[in-house]
DNA sequence: GCTATATATATCCAGATGATATATATCGGG
DNA sequence: CCCGATATATATCATCTGGATATATATAGC
């Protein structure tokens, strides 16, 4: 039960709305290793208050959409700790490019040009993200987070800008030219 | 739906049962960046057979349980390219032991060492099994892809013999005495 | 001979995903 | 000054996934 722990982790420096939350997940420090949309925030939340875990005020203002703002009870806080303290589950990795990337002979080396490109640019953009997150950042377990994050993605990038042609070559040397004649 | 498109590459390189494609996701090279269980494999298949992407002959041998080896119909083979085509979904990459490492300051300083030696050594047994596979291994795109993966983790596994201490160091500055004394 | 493991299929429920609906505020351009 | 785009905010829905479990037999080791 990630989305718990990760509205745990928010709640725990403050109160936040459920959207608040949601843009976390989407743009902060979390973002990076972190995913969670509204079904699963929403339905955490309410579930988290049934328990006890988590009390929310409701700021009526006039017109303006209500808001609900969350935060932590002391047993939320208990319950964060002993969630963090649940040895953690193993990272978990998924990828559709390395999945093409092994399979690249059936789609042409073109195609696996303007991926990698595409990917370069992501992982150009993620990194620089990072190191200006990391400049306004203060807290150290951030800054430590984030040093990780642009280590292993400059591996990444590096290693593609490397071996890029390898990958180039072989999908050249491919099955193409058959299914293109089909 | 990644599922299938697992399912087909597994099949595009020869025909499989259910339980051989979820052996693929658990332990070969697929492994390391696939995750799929049963209850995505075979309703998966079971759709795919409908859809007349694969078929399957049935092996009744005496007392074995009986066998559905699948294999895959000119059909599955362009909606498997079709697939690989589409514009591939960003990589997801969700790490509990990042969101412990952003909260470490509530966790105490031992935990975090054991669970930072817990992931050295799991980073270096992947690191071993995927060099393993390597000097098996004859196909270049496999080796493309498991380069690719020896690269990152040991980017990732050099950061943390590195930088282990600064974390450890934050979580002993850390709130854990206050807990402790709830 | 017995137990543990490997092979094999299948299903279940809880939870996650991604899209969509609803409503208002705000801000910039024409 | 109004229109449309974007941002704030909550909520739900169908579908898919994940992890566990049930069932059954063969094999390998003790």
């Amino acid at each position: 039960m990630s989305t718990r722990k990760f509205c745990l982790a928010i709640l725990s420096n403050g109160e936040a709305t459920g959207y608040e939350i949601r843009k976390a997940a989407q743009e902060g420090q979390y973002s990076h290793f972190i995913e969670a949309g509204y079904g699963s925030i929403y339905p955490s939340l309410a579930k988290m208050e049934q328990e006890g875990l988590v009390v929310f005020r409701e700021e009526t203002s006039v017109g303006k959409p209500s808001r609900k703002i969350y935060s932590m009870t002391p047993a939320g806080r208990s319950a964060f700790v002993q969630e963090l303290k649940e040895t953690p589950v193993e990272d978990l990795f998924r990828s559709p490019f390395l999945l093409l990337a092994l399979n690249s002979q059936w789609v042409g080396s073109d195609f696996i040009s303007k991926e990698i490109d595409r990917r370069e640019e992501h992982l150009e953009q993620k990194i620089e993200g990072m190191r200006h997150q990391l400049e306004l950042c203060c807290n150290p377990a951030s800054a430590w987070t984030l040093e990780y994050g642009i280590t292993t993605l400059s591996a990444s990038l590096s290693y593609l800008k490397t071996n890029r042609s390898k990958l180039e070559q072989i999908a050249g040397e491919c099955h193409a030219p058959v299914l293109a004649a089909e």
